[in-house]
DNA sequence: TTGACAAGATACCGCTTGGTCGGTATCTTT
DNA sequence: AAAGATACCGACCAAGCGGTATCTTGTCAA
C-alpha cells in the first residue's frame, strides 16, 4: 500500500504546512511587516490563489505562524525539558549549557523569533500581541512551576519568589539572544548566557 | 536684539532637527522599514524636497536617527549617571529604582528604541548594525568601567568579571523592557526590573 | 545691487505591495 | 456517472512606497 501523500496530486495539508514554513523563514529574516507574500510564494512554488485559499489575509498567515510554528517550537525546546527534571537549577543549567555549546549561526544571525515579533508587532496589533503573550505566559509558568517544585524538594532557595524569578530569567534569555544578535558574535552570546547560568545557580538552596 | 531663530523664514538646522524628531517618533512606532516618509513629512509639514536636501535616502535618515537621537538619549540616561557615582551598586540601584518609579506609558507601549532597531535591522543592514553596536559598546563599557572602579573602591565583589557582568546587565535591562512591552503591563515591567535590582545588589562586596 | 548657492516646493515616476476574481482541475459523496 | 465542494491557478488592480527632476525662493557675501 503506497502512502497516500505520494499518490495525491493535491495535498492541502502539505501545501498549508509549506506555506507556514516558508512564512516562518521569511518573517524570521525580514520581520512580519516587511515579509513579502511574493517571496513566500516563490520559496514554496505555491500559487497566490492557493495561499489565499488557506489564509484569508497576510495577517492571518502571520498569526498562524505564531501559534503553529513559534509556539510549539519554544514549547519543545523549553517547556518540556523543564517539566521533566525534578531539580530546576540542574535542568536550567543544562538547557543553558546546551544553548551555549550548540550556539547556531541562525540564532546569532536572526535572534529569537518570539522576541523579534514581540518588538515589532506588539504595539501595532492586539491579536499578535495576545498570541505572543500566550507563549510568553506558558514559558514563564513552566519556569515558575519548576522553581516552585524545586523549592518543595529543597533544591531551590525558599526566599525567592518563583513567579518573579521566572519572569526575570525569561527576560534575561531574550536579552542575551538580542545582544548576541547585534554583536553578530557567538562569543558575546555565550558569555552573556554564562552569566545567566551563574545567576540561576545562585538560586540553589 | 531678537534671536535669529525667530526672524528667519528659513531655518535649515531647525528643519533638520524637526525631521530627525519626527523620524524618531515614526520609527519608534512602526519600525524603520515600515516607517513612511510621507507620514514623517505630514508630522513636520516639511516638503519632500527639503527632506531630500538634508538626507540623501531614507536609509541615511534612519542612521542619523540612530547616531543623533537614540545614542545621545541613552548616553544621557545611562552613561553619565554611571560615571558620576563612586559606588556602582548604589548608582545602578538608583537608576533602576528611578526607572521602576517613573515607568512611562511610552516605554511600556513602544519599548526601548535601541532594542527595537537591533531586533529589526541588525540582520538586514550592516551599517545599522554597527551604528547600534557602537551605542551598545559604549553602554557596556560605561557599566564595566563603573563596576571595575567599584571593585577598586572595595564596593563590588572582587570575583565578578566586570565585562561579563556589564554585558549581562545590559541584556537583562533590554529583556525586562521587552517583556513589559508585550505584556503591556507596568506591573510586569516593574517586577522584572526589581529582580534585576536584586541581582545587581548581589554583586556588592 | 547682484550673482551664486543653499533651502525648499511640487509634480511625477517606476515599482512593489496585499488583495481580488473568474475560471479550472481534482477529490468526495451520492 | 453526476453533482457539489474543495483546492488551486494566474492575470489583474488600486494604493502606497522611496526617489527624482525641475523649479522657485530666501540668504548672504562681494
Amino acid at each position: 500500500m503506497i502512502p497516500e501523500s505520494v499518490k495525491k496530486t493535491r495535498n492541502p495539508e502539505q501545501t498549508r504546512a509549506d506555506l507556514l514554513a516558508a512564512a516562518y523563514g521569511e518573517v524570521l529574516e525580514c520581520g512580519f511587516q516587511a515579509a513579502s507574500l511574493e517571496r513566500i510564494l516563490a520559496k514554496t512554488s505555491v500559487s497566490k490563489g492557493a495561499l489565499y485559499h488557506h489564509f484569508g489575509t497576510k495577517h492571518e498567515l502571520g498569526l498562524a505562524v505564531v501559534e503553529e510554528v513559534v509556539g510549539p517550537q519554544l514549547a519543545e525546546r523549553w517547556f518540556e525539558p523543564l517539566r521533566r527534571d525534578g531539580d530546576p537549577i540542574a535542568a536550567l543549567t543544562g538547557i543553558l549549557e546546551e544553548k551555549i555549546q550548540s550556539a547556531s549561526e541562525a540564532i546569532i544571525r536572526f535572534g529569537c523569533p518570539l522576541n523579534n515579533l514581540i518588538q515589532e508587532m506588539s504595539p501595532l496589533d492586539e491579536r499578535f500581541r495576545s498570541g505572543l503573550q500566550n507563549i510568553l505566559d506558558a514559558w514563564i509558568k513552566a519556569m515558575a512551576d519548576a522553581l516552585a517544585a524545586g523549592q518543595e524538594a529543597g533544591k531551590v532557595r525558599g526566599d525567592i519568589p518563583p513567579q518573579e524569578a521566572a519572569l526575570f530569567i525569561v527576560a534575561a534569555i531574550e536579552g542575551c539572544v538580542g545582544l548576541g544578535k547585534n554583536a553578530q558574535s557567538v562569543d558575546a552570546y555565550q558569555r552573556c548566557l554564562r552569566q545567566l547560568q551563574l545567576y540561576v545557580q545562585s538560586l540553589a538552596a
